[in-house]
DNA sequence: TATGAATGAGTGTTCATTCAT
DNA sequence: TATGAATGAACACTCATTCAT
């Protein structure tokens, strides 16, 4: 009768967990919405720890998928590529914005898995980034600009409409579940993008701090 | 033998809400840290949602404080106004990391309490900058820009670097609880502001789009 | 400020224990009905079996009056004496409604308090009715009758419309609260009375309906 | 291991119920005394509320049995159909005297629950007891009675002593839980069934004493 | 006479998990 | 592959009570 029963738990937790958070969802939420019983969910991923290190994974490796795809460009030019690379990923969390909202939340605690995840991917996102950009510097596509603030910026901007988009859709009535928004959004953070990168912009603000 | 009781609760509170999250902090927790019964908490804040009410009220009031304290600039001139609310709510973030991390993660949530919250209090952030922009547009001390898209770039940029805390120690080694940092993060938010919204360094951008 | 606290908590928690029970009523709920704080009730009571202890003894020590205001009329005849005390508590019960319906509930529960009173006054109230109805034999006025059965069955017809006064209002629109109902229905006990005790007497009853 | 845990916690709910009270037990001691976890009782039951509608239900479909089997005669005679109901439902009490107490405790506090039984059970049970009078008027069975005074009397008479069971057994020494009481208690009940009903009658059941 | 602060013990309920089937 | 029955531990919360004031 049920077609593929882990499918169906996956697809609720995360539409659970994205909207009350993990520890705010119980497996009986999460069976009963999947429609499965409570014991199914343990036969698959052993106990909720395990739902949750399935969502952490399944997110992280779509996520590396989109930046590695976008390092592809990397021969081509810094610039094209760091543009591709925020491209990919502000539509990676548009077309998933339940799991990414979920898992950008998750994030923010001081957990076991956290320190996992972050030690595990977010080394090697910030390995990718710096080596755009130490690339970029050494072709003198880019100023010199200090690595860590950047980054810092960057994923700001990449992740906040995301995991806030209640707030963006309710008071500043932008959707940003849409493709249409994803797109526009792109183009922004291109102009963010050149704005800090290119050396020609940075004068008068140079001139101001001195 | 207690001094204040109370006190002791919301700090005690603050902190394992930062660390575990509101769901993941049972009121034993709290109690335990700090170092009263439990029935003390229902006694002060009726339950667990009034506590954090309490945590949500004392954190937006702190946060509007800092926000108007910058528009009282706004006669002097719309830029220095906008650099003014910038530095007090880094800084503001800074102070009350625990709290703000906290705060910023729980109102992700699609809860009763985030949606009053934001109807109260986003509805009046949003009209402060909202005045700030255009009285800077119309005394042409801003290009025109997008209100809704600044606000949620502005946003991204002031929060999550004290949401994703222990990203930013642990993996960029940068410590946004130091006055340090919210000192030399401001002047990166002021750069993107220029560059964002004085119009002579637009024009390379706008000639990459065309 | 406050005339009378004892009065206050007394008649709050009367009409509390009336519709949702002794153990289902919190010192709180009293407390709050009576405008007075938890404590004072402590105070005065010494506990909350204190309260109930003074409503059993309000009770009883009512209920004994009226039953011992009956007996006086014992030598003008044990038949005339039975009425009135069958009067006499019918509208006790009636005028003090909340109060009997609270203590013939909690009659029904197997507590030391209950044993105590019981042995009290419960073996005062059946000497008495005991005596009447000897009496009432040996003058032979009252044919011979079982007195035990007699007893359970009186006290059947005295209680249970004041007990169960919701079923009575609700289902058979009869409102034992009211003093037309009490005199009514003491008519209708002396009907049984007369059917019960004296052998020939039946007729007469007709009469005096006709 | 467990034969049948859900029986073994009814029969201990209704054991505890009976002396305690429903408000003066705790679903602890249930399991307790069923030899269960408490999570167990909120598996088959809900909640505790839900215990207690399993046993109103059960209750009142035993006792709303009972009557129908009366019923049944009243083609026979509505004398003999309300001899064989008032017959039927002594025995009832009789037999389930831990239920029935229990039951006719909870019945005279103001609940949405009691509301409701009431609202089905007893509106039923009024009509069948009408139905029965009405046909025994009639047919000149009955002399014209007042039909909520006699349904009044009759309850009385049928509830208290199963009731106040403790009060029968250990003031009365009459012993309600034991079938010669039930046996002997009809006797009585007949008794005052003709007195009231059968105008001309009274002489018989003094030929029958006699 | 009366109370605000505080508590330990207990409440009903829910939790994630286990296990025989 | 999937589940109904059952559980121990934990949950948020309420209880009657105490005590300094």
């Amino acid at each position: 009768m049920k077609i593929n029963s882990k499918d169906a738990i996956v697809k609720a937790a995360i539409s659970l967990f994205n909207t009350k958070g993990f520890d705010g969802t119980s497996i009986r939420d999460i069976a009963g919405k999947a429609n499965v019983n409570v014991a199914t969910i343990s036969y698959y991923f052993q106990n909720k720890e395990g739902l949750l290190e399935f969502c952490f994974t399944d997110y992280y490796e779509k996520y590396i998928n989109n930046l590695e795809e976008g390092m592809m460009e990397l021969e081509a030019g810094a610039y094209s590529c760091m543009k591709k690379v925020i491209d990919n990923l502000v539509h990676f969390h548009c077309e998933n914005i339940h799991l990414s909202r979920f898992i950008l939340r998750e994030l923010s605690l001081d957990t076991q898995m956290v320190r996992e995840m972050m030690s595990i991917y977010s080394a090697k996102e910030r390995y990718y980034l710096t080596k755009i950009i130490e690339k970029g510097i050494a072709r003198q596509e880019f100023m010199k600009i200090n690595i860590s603030y950047f980054i810092i910026q960057l994923k700001s901007l990449l992740s906040m409409p995301f995991l806030n988009s209640q707030y963006v859709s309710e008071v500043l009535h932008i959707f940003p579940h849409e493709k249409y928004f994803a797109d526009k959004y792109a183009v922004e953070l291109f102009k963010w993008l050149e704005s800090i990168l290119t050396p020609a912009k940075t004068l008068s603000v140079q001139k101001e701090i001195s």
